[in-house]
DNA sequence: GCGATCATGTAAACACCGTTTACATGAGTT
DNA sequence: AACTCATGTAAACGGTGTTTACATGATCGC
């Protein structure tokens, strides 16, 4: 543990960075957010590490797996964030849905580089098992929380968590993938997009029998 | 008209193609559909042409000003496919929206390629007049089946169409692109697509109160 | 300590891409 | 028939992904 010699911000370094994975996946996250997942390149994240052309295919078979890494580390980052807003269903689990949906957008928002490796690069899911195993874990947070949800539903035509919680997700990375970034010129909405999310999941959850509680 | 001497299929052609423009539109949906809006290439298509990688020049300022004019013609296509499928709203709203609901998969599953140009390529929206416009006659029709499908909600508390519109919009879109493309090794999903969304769309209507026609 | 090993860096090369520039061709107009 | 101008070509530029041969130096057995 001892590769900080004194390299922590723009110090020299010798022949070796020391640290190039890592590195690498800062500078992926730097440029993809400036210039989204397709206009992100190899070689720019090289230069930006100070480093030549070739040294990233040390660390990454392609382009495509350092993308896919970073991808891999925003569901986890994903996955903790949603954990954290469901917070074990409580208060209740109507309110803490709401609160998944927000931070949902949030990280759409916040983490737009995590976003775009995630869901707009184009990755095949069977690229590493890392990536798939996250992917899930992601889901499974939302469907832990359906789960919860209908679980006070009538057995007769309780509808399966799972599809419960692919319509809210389908709904959030719709709302997300449209309107989601706040400072782009999209299409202009009538609302914010955390609103209109809210109001369509109420309107769902209304629609499943779903009461807020008093 | 006569630009058509004997160019139709692999035929001759002398120093200039004659039909450039069209041809490289056509280049783009083949080759978009194949490898994707990102792996699309300028270069290729005017290989695809039989032309110099120069020639496109003369039709389009750049790459992405060809992807929004596939884009444009994919919006009006798309629009006139969603208006077929809610003919004037018959035979009611409630079951011509769940057919605007299947043609919206059926058009990402069958036309990859123009779906792909229309959300996936990542083009500001004010790259052209005519990219904004055919989107926004797109949307119209959605915000035209809405407003017949909320006409005999009661006054008080009556959602605004155009949030509807958003909610199906967005639904659709996040099912479209999470699980749209059927050939892909995307995510198993316990249903297909299209029941998925019609799922979707019955508990948002019962949650606004609209009932399916007895 | 000390040398051998091997992960990790560089440099150079290749094909391809987007784009611009100067030039060539020939279709349509007068 | 001559002119004009849209539309093609060829050549050149720098940037990109990737591979290859070579350089460096951190680590580990001795």
């Amino acid at each position: 543990m001892s590769w900080n010699k004194r390299k922590r911000d723009g110090e020299k370094r010798g022949y070796h960075h020391g640290n190039l994975r890592e590195t690498l996946v800062e500078a992926a996250l730097d440029l993809i957010s400036k210039k989204g997942a397709a206009g992100f390149t190899f070689a720019e994240a090289a230069r930006w590490a100070g480093v030549s052309p070739g040294a990233p295919y040390r660390h990454f078979k392609d382009r495509d797996e350092l993308i896919a890494d970073v991808a891999s580390r925003g569901f986890e980052a994903f996955a903790a964030k949603l954990e954290m807003a469901w917070n074990e269903g409580k208060p209740d689990p109507f309110t803490a849905t709401q609160l998944i949906g927000r931070a949902y957008l949030e990280f759409a928002r916040k983490e737009p580089a995590y976003y775009s490796a995630m869901f707009e690069a184009g990755l095949p899911p069977n690229l590493s098992l890392e990536f798939a195993q996250s992917a899930d874990k992601t889901f499974n947070v939302l469907v832990e929380a359906c789960e919860a949800l209908v679980a006070d539903l009538p057995a007769l035509g309780k509808p399966p968590a799972r599809m419960v919680a692919l319509h809210i997700w389908s709904l959030s990375h719709g709302i997300a993938s449209l309107f989601g970034r706040g400072d782009e010129a999209r299409r202009p909405l009538p609302m914010p997009p955390e609103d209109l999310l809210e109001a369509g999941v109420l309107v769902y959850l209304e629609g499943l029998g779903i009461k807020r509680p008093a």
